[in-house]
DNA sequence: CATATAAATGAGAATAATTCTCATTATTTA
DNA sequence: TAAATAATGAGAATTATTCTCATTTATATG
């Protein structure tokens, strides 16, 4: 694993530190969205929080983090690699979970056949698209009471 | 216009107040999303900052304010009245400029069926889904040089 | 319709999230 | 391995949002 994330840092040219390794292990790991805050302490002061915030920036500039918000407003970040592969989000309005979903590929693309229209009408280049699908998880849920 | 803020708020049981008469107003006058900031400053000092992320908050509890991001992080708001279409959003990353987009009913019912399988296959009930497009309006934009 | 009660407002203080500063430390280059 | 460059940590600064509380406004009732 840490040879991966150092791998990670120099195929994309930025210089192996130590916070980055760190950040990106754990990130590594973790593999769900996950809030700067819970990774922030997840990392139990390894890592100062000025640093964190810049190497979230750094992984952001080296476009293989992903950073949203939650409905509630929380900043979430999510690390997407080569072999991650397009999906969007399900937030769970009880425990806060928020899930990974692959749509089924006959459905994305009537999605991209959508977008080529919108884009006419528009008259915009659309570059990257987000779904994000809110509701409850039933009673099966681990988190929710 | 005044008339339809003060029936917004006796139909949804709260009182009616002027800060509150004043932002609805300007709300249904800009139609489109608006940044809390640029909400702010089109109000001239009418309404105190704090009352104006107040009234906000209430708009928000009586379920006619949607409220959402911008791929860089600003808080937008935009009023949802009945006559309002269900839609999507369309961020152009050069001039800033947030669009309404309806997509083909045709589109959403997938996007429905779509939606159940999910909802089946995680246990979930789906209650609200947000499309969120992201790209570049051409020469043809007025904001963007 | 006057008044008592309850609710909302304004101004600025408090809080939270994020960025910035700058002296120190680590990494890279040659 | 040394010199040059870049990143880090700690905390200050900034920004967005919420909170506090004394004052003002709206509502309900008699």
């Amino acid at each position: 694993m840490e040879k991966s994330s150092r791998k990670i840092l120099s195929d994309n040219n930025i210089s192996i530190t130590n916070p980055r390794i760190i950040v990106l292990e754990q990130l590594l790991k973790y593999k769900k969205p996950i809030s700067v805050d819970s990774l922030l302490s997840s990392l139990n002061n390894q890592v100062a929080k000025s640093t964190l915030y810049r190497v979230l920036n750094d992984l952001k500039d080296i476009n293989i983090l992903h950073e949203f918000s939650t409905p509630d407003n929380q900043t979430v970040v999510e690390l997407i690699l080569e072999d991650h592969p397009h999906h969007h989000h399900l937030f769970c309005s009880d425990c806060g979970e928020i899930i990974d979903v692959e749509m089924a590929t006959e459905f994305e693309n009537r999605l991209l056949k959508e977008i080529k229209r919108i884009e006419k009408k528009f008259n915009f280049v659309i570059e990257d698209h987000r779904l994000e699908l809110f509701g409850k998880c039933t009673d099966l849920c681990v988190n929710c009471k």
